[in-house]
RNA sequence: CGGGGCGUAGCUCAGCCCGGUAGAGCGCUUGGUUUGGGACCAAGAAGUCGCAGGUUCGAAUCCUGUCGCCCCGACCA
């Protein structure tokens, strides 16, 4: 290297010397911008903490910045899930963002996606949003033949999507951290061994990084293909509702969750049906109450309309209506008829409709637990009126019984009969048999060994890398901090030098942090001289290292070493020297 | 895209209703004292009150527009 002056070298030299010499795991000489104040702006707890440890502050709505620590933890989210992707057979990418506006015109996914891919203004390029048109591109200029497969293709990159509404700090952004898997196979089972390769990855994956987690069949949407199944984490901050089995491990969104609720019994008492009055009664529980009639016995009915043409849905006491079960059964049109439209239909209002003396032509469904129900109390299609002993086998022309109605918490599984928990959850992984949705379109075809043009057979798997921090702070977290698990954890351990008055207290936080990194140990050091000993507490407990090794004045008189577990809050003294093999013995388990 | 809220010092916010010198706490700088759970004293630096227009002798404050951010809903591979 040339140096015009003297001046240029020195400040050259300079600069060697401060790179070599600012140690940044030295909290006194690194940037860890903590804050005492809860942030505005922040509602759920990883939000709220990721900003006040300094992980991360805000650029513009659903745009982060990490900062140093918190880049450390998704460096170490990547490295676990490189190293699951790399076991089963995966081979790393690393993918342009930008893309082709005409390659999202192959697959017609610019329609799909439409405001929520970004596109360039002064290019014809779009900000890819996730990357199945890219690969699917690579695949056909490469792959040839079906020795060529199966493949895994893998990166690790950043994903841009146009949300309508950015909220929960990293959990729903505009650019986010995305490991996007592909899988090219020649036949389907070999879609299904590189799917399930993939479910088990997953599960390795998010094991180590330490997140509690379950599995739920869910629709593939626009992404298209033919199974999905995602990966989700209970939370209360989670923006899906999932029927939960602790039981069986049953988990279902509430959108298609099924439940053991019992059926109608039939008293086969054989009663004719009975108009009665029932005046100004119109709510189930309302005519239970007054025809002393159980839930069970009273059926409620809905008016829908789907494809221009008016149905009649029935269910059981106060079951609620599944829009999306009631959408698969009468198509994705179907919305509730309107009040006028009801009076016209049935001449009664909402509340006193029901199946007998219907005048229009109605398609004709209700929910399973009605199935042979008889002793029914149902509207009379008259206002203030009701009809008694109604029998669905006798009385009522049902062209299907469906399971159309929402699954209630504390009801039984399906599966096994254990009491079902209703719970929120956050999507971290999403994975998808594909199939040749991609492949067709855009014509990424191989030759089989007869000689045969065929499309390469593919999946699909995502995990939100932010999402998983976000979560593990979810589920690893206090009223005063994050509590990281060893895995992901920022650093190893968190030293504190408590009195930087005693010579001795210096010593021995300066010699034990040197022989830390001696042994390779990812040490936080609050070596600062200017803080108070209350002052670093917090932000040890804030920033949430594994274990803190705190190195007090007092202690230090009686040769002891305090070590802080910061997940279980157990402290402990030790002798100065044993200290090192207890921090050793620590990190090991 | 509907509903609600908020933009004033680096952060959290008061001041606005009722127009008249720009405020507090925390943080920051300097000096001193302190040192086991977010210390104390003293001095100090720091803000085009989101932006643009309007009303007015005078606007952080009233009016109009606009931009940004947050929350609820819709949406969400």
């Amino acid at each position: 290297m040339q140096f015009e002056s003297a001046r240029g070298y020195n400040s050259f030299r300079l600069f060697l010397l401060h790179i070599t010499t600012v140690e940044c795991m030295r909290i006194s000489q690194g940037f860890f911008p903590t804050v005492k104040e809860v942030p505005a702006d922040a509602v759920i707890a990883s939000h709220r903490l990721m900003l006040r440890a300094g992980l991360m502050r805000p650029l513009g709505a659903g745009i982060y910045s990490f900062y140093p620590l918190g880049f450390r933890v998704m460096k170490k989210a990547m490295e676990i899930i490189r190293e699951e992707m790399d076991a089963i057979g995966g081979q790393e990418f690393l993918l342009p963002a930008l893309s082709p506006i005409e390659l999202w015109e192959e697959t017609d996914r610019v329609k799909a996606f439409g405001d929520t891919m970004f596109h360039i203004k002064n290019r014809p390029l779009v900000l890819a949003p996730t990357h199945e048109e890219v690969i699917t591109s690579i695949a056909r200029s490469h792959v040839k033949s079906y020795k060529e497969l199966p493949q895994i293709w893998y990166q690790i990159q950043t994903k841009f999507r146009n949300e309508p509404r950015p909220k929960s700090g990293v959990l729903r952004g505009r650019q986010f951290t995305m490991k996007d898997a592909y899988s090219l196979d020649a036949s389907w089972e070999g879609l299904d061994a590189s799917y399930a390769l993939h479910e088990q990855a997953y599960r390795n994956i998010y094991t180590r990084c330490g997140l509690n987690f379950f599995i739920v069949g869910a629709s593939s949407g626009a992404m298209g293909g033919t199974g999905s199944q995602e990966f989700m984490v209970e939370s209360d901050a989670g923006e899906d509702t999932v029927a939960l089995c602790d039981g069986c491990g049953y988990a279902a969104n509430v959108e298609i969750a099924a439940s053991g609720a019992p059926a109608a019994v039939r008293s086969d008492r054989g009663s004719s049906i009975e108009e009665v009055s029932t005046p100004g009664i119109k709510t189930i529980d309302e005519v239970s109450a007054y025809l002393k009639a159980d839930l069970a016995h009273c059926a409620k009915s809905l008016v829908y309309i789907a494809n221009g043409k008016p149905a009649i849905i029935f269910l059981m006491g106060n079951d609620q209506l599944n829009e999306t079960k009631i959408q698969a059964v009468l198509g994705a049109d179907a919305r509730p008829a309107h009040p006028e439209e009801l009076a016209a239909l049935t001449g009664a209002d909402a509340g006193s409709i029901g199946p007998i003396g219907l005048k229009a032509d109605f398609t004709i469904i209700a929910d399973k637990r009605l199935e042979h129900a008889d002793d029914m109390v149902c509207g009379a299609n008259k206002n203030d009126f009701h009809i008694t002993h109604v029998d669905f086998d006798r009385d009522v022309k049902v062209e299907a019984f469906h399971d159309l109605r929402v699954v209630e918490d504390g009801e039984p599984c399906p599966k096994c009969g254990t009491a079902l928990r209703i719970v929120k959850g956050i999507e971290v992984g999403h994975i998808f048999k594909l199939g040749t949705k991609y492949s067709a379109s855009m014509k990424a075809t191989f030759l089989d060994e007869h000689g045969k043009d065929n499309p390469i057979i593919m999946g699909s798997y995502g995990i939100g890398v932010e999402r998983i921090i976000a979560c593990h702070i979810e589920q690893h977290h206090d009223e005063f901090g994050i509590k990281w698990q060893k895995s992901i954890a920022p650093f190893d351990v968190h030293l504190i030098l408590v009195n930087a008055n005693s010579e001795e207290v210096v010593q021995k936080s300066e010699s034990l942090y040197a022989a830390l990194r001696a042994k390779k140990i990812d040490v936080l050091f609050d070596d600062r001289a200017t803080v108070s000993p209350g002052f670093k507490f917090k932000d040890a407990d804030l920033l949430g290292m594994p274990l803190q090794i705190i190195v007090g004045e007092k202690n230090l008189k009686n040769n002891q070493i305090e070590l802080k577990d910061r997940n279980t809050g157990e402290r402990r003294l030790v002798p100065a020297e044993d200290a090192m093999a207890e921090i050793e013995k620590f990190l090991a388990t």
